[in-house]
RNA sequence: GGAAAGUUGGCGGAGUGGUCGAUCGCGGCGGUCUUGAAAACCGUUGACCUGAAAGGGUCCGGGGGUUCGAAUCCCUCACUUUCCGCCA
């Protein structure tokens, strides 16, 4: 959530930078969380006022004791009663003050950069760069045009799964449900072996690697933004009050929940394979066919905790990170700049990166990499003591996926397949161990 | 699932209801000594809220209670550890 110090440093900023981000009634709700300060901010006065004499008097009171002074003790005493009331009074006050104040500022999301366009649908996200085709100032997914094959002859990835028994959607539907796939043979091993191929490459570029639960608490939902906005995407196990994570970013964020890091200790950088479980309640059509949209789905994650000075640079790194990837895996991408109204709740800037799918014909999100900028820290607790005055401050926080599998897969199933069968891009062989599907 | 113990500052570990935010050790930081380092010695060392500052307030797992006063007593919840059982 924000803090108040942002909103008190510069209050016109963050009520335009949430008008950006289409958050309706942005002026009010900067001036009521202003307004529930003020009242706390009085009332914790009030209280520390009372609070400080009440420290006195019983300091008093047992000194008095101490020297056998019993009247003059209980002549103190009788005064307490009174002041114990007010205590508890401005407590009261205070304390709903500011459980008010963070209920509404849970509401109010995060403030965009500068360098974010104008917008509210994902027609007008910028496409800032692409491997098939020009991206001169200006180009938005509404009007950008790639260089892209639409082959006709080219079989959509289901069909291509069944076609070279890949991947058995029945069966996960059998045993699981719609959404969980049985991945089979060279299915499978395709897939162990994009999962290898992207964490040695998150390796060489210096990501530690955590290997997380991929079932958390409550508190750990809270802290990275999943609860309570978006309780009903994430799978619930009611019986132990667990969650399955949608995202190793769960996790491994939480992992510095409460945590006061050393300046020379960032940038922290993490990555992560897990098993990535959402419910996606309400999706529906050809968004959910084949490998599309998933109730289960194998990502890796990269995540990173900086210094406010030093994020935008991390956040550059890990774009050349993914985009290198997707050079990797020979596919056609675009990168794009999220426009205000498309941004997650708790990004301050965003980049989607997208893979073109030649039998669907459609592009394909497979990488959302975003700053955080101190929000999601100020609700995890997560600091640093700056070397320069030693105090502490909040983090900034940056995540990306690097990348999700499925939609890679089904690109690299559709545009590698040929008369002969699918060809597996050079950079991915030594991880499978073979170079056709056939 | 059964039984017991525990939860205190970055870590370890004291703590009798009344200057306890908390002894002490380690670690960290600064200094003396040294060509430099180590050792030794001296000093220093929590977070948060509020305030221009001085200062005030809060925090000893969470919540509640007793009391003029609670880390210390009571209730309750959560978690951790150990032993037994079960199991990979």
């Amino acid at each position: 959530m924000l803090t108040l110090k942002q909103i008190n440093e510069d209050k016109a900023r963050v009520v335009a930078g949430l008008q950006k981000k289409h958050f309706p009634n942005a002026a009010e709700a900067i001036e009521q969380v202003l307004e529930l300060d003020a009242q706390r901010k009085a009332a914790q006065q009030q209280k520390d006022a009372a609070q400080a004499e009440m420290n006195r008097l019983s300091k008093e009171i047992g000194l008095l004791f101490k020297q056998g002074k019993q009247a003059e003790a209980a002549a103190a005493k009788a005064k307490t009663g009174e002041l114990k009331e007010s205590i508890a009074q401005y407590e009261t006050r205070m304390r709903e003050a500011e459980e008010a104040q963070t209920k509404l500022l849970l509401t109010i999301p995060n403030v965009p950069y500068d360098i974010v366009p104008e917008g509210g649908t994902a027609e007008d996200n910028l496409v800032v760069k692409s491997n098939v085709g020009e991206c001169p100032e200006g180009s938005t997914v509404g009007n950008w045009q790639g260089n892209v094959q639409n082959d006709q002859a080219k079989l959509p990835h289901w069909e291509l799964a069944r076609k070279y028994n890949l991947i058995d959607f029945d069966l996960g539907v059998k045993i699981s449900g719609a959404g969980f796939p049985v991945y089979i043979g060279k299915g499978a091993q395709l897939q162990r072996a994009l999962i290898n191929f992207f964490l040695a490459e998150a390796n060489k570029a210096g990501y530690t690697e955590v290997m997380p639960p991929t079932v958390v608490n409550a508190a750990s939902g809270y802290g990275t933004g999943q609860l309570p906005d978006k309780e009903g995407q994430m799978y619930h196990c009611e019986v132990d009050d667990l969650y399955l994570i949608p995202t190793a970013e769960v996790p491994v964020t939480n992992l510095y929940r409460d945590v006061i890091l050393e300046e020379k200790q960032l940038p922290i950088k993490n990555c992560a394979y897990t098993e990535c479980f959402r419910r996606e309640a309400g999706s529906y059509g050809k968004d959910v066919r084949g490998l599309n949209r998933l109730h289960e789905f194998s990502k890796i994650e990269i995540v990173r905790i900086d210094t406010p000075e030093h994020s935008d640079e991390s956040h550059k790194e890990m774009l050349a990170h993914v985009e290198g990837l997707l050079q990797k895996l020979e596919l056609p991408y675009r990168i794009l700049r999220l426009c205000g109204g498309d941004m997650s709740f708790t990004a301050a800037l965003c980049y989607d990166f997208e893979v073109y799918s030649e039998a669907q014909h459609r592009w394909l999100e497979v990488s959302s990499t975003s700053n955080f900028d101190t929000y999601q820290a100020n609700r995890l607790k997560c600091r640093y003591r700056r070397e320069e005055d030693k105090k502490t401050a909040l983090c900034h926080t940056l995540n990306g996926s690097a990348l999700a599998l499925p939609r890679i897969v089904a690109a690299l199933l559709e545009n590698n397949q040929t008369e002969r069968g699918i060809h597996i891009p050079a950079a991915l062989q030594p991880y499978t161990g073979f170079e056709w599907i056939d």
